[in-house]
DNA sequence: TTGTCTGCAAAACATTTGCACCTAT
DNA sequence: ATAGGTGCAAATGTTTTGCAGACAA
């Protein structure tokens, strides 16, 4: 499937992001296919995998680094910050400061309890920036 | 392994650890095994998973989420904030400002290109702050 | 008709776990 | 001696892919 490719009118496509465009919840592409699957019983994992990143590929919607996922470990156990290169997957340090007035508005606006203050952002990396290097860490 | 077992003095622990120290890379278990099986060449990869989640265990190293893993979807494709629930996995919408400067203080910092200025913090959900909840998302 | 989309199953990864043996205490 | 640590291989969980048939243009 090329990154731009031709595309034809899909149900199962156009279904999918109504879900999501639907709902504040952030899925999983097993939530979305639970979902789908009472409409469309035959319906494949493969499908939502392969529509969601399609999805995303056209710019309807996009990918979130957040849920379990956390596959990368540091030694430096003070909390700092975070970015993330969206080609290599490469994390670095950011040493910038954000005061704690920040994290007490987000967990106003949220909800939740931020007891760790540690920021992430994703970006290209200087590696990626001149696209030269291949894609190894 | 309960969460606060008796420790005994493990080398390849240690070991572990001082590589995660002593760079300024975010590694992988992957890599980490690789660079560690040259010194212990029967070493074994489930032996690094295991090390490092005591480590973060007990607190001498953090796991980060970053790298490759976005297994969360949103059809809201302008710029946002998200909190992620450290316990449950869930994403939220973090309604919060950020500057632009400080995006380009980020950049600045690191050498990164922030082409999609949103920004990631963890904590615990109101859920998951009454531990009621079992662990579905 | 043609190329895309789909279901299915297998493959590819990443991470965890059971088990028997090894080692620190 | 005893509980924790390790290697190995199998199991799990998630995402991707090859293929043959279905469908949209």
């Amino acid at each position: 499937m090329s990154p731009s490719a031709n595309r034809k009118h899909s149900i199962r496509r156009e279904r999918i992001l109504e879900l999501l465009s639907g709902t504040k919840r952030h899925p999983t592409a097993e939530w979305v296919y639970e979902q789908l699957k009472r409409e469309y019983p035959g319906l494949s994992l493969g499908t939502v995998y392969r529509n969601l990143r399609i999805l995303v590929e056209e710019g309807l919607a996009q990918s979130i680094r957040g849920g379990k996922a956390t596959d990368h470990f540091d030694a430096d156990i003070a909390p700092h910050h975070h970015v993330t290169c969206d080609r290599c997957g490469k994390v670095s340090d950011a040493p910038v400061k954000v005061t704690e007035e920040f994290f007490k508005k987000m967990e106003k606006a949220t909800g939740y309890r931020i007891s760790f203050p540690q920021i992430s952002v994703s970006g290209l990396c200087p590696d990626c920036q001149n696209q030269k290097s291949p894609l190894p860490e």
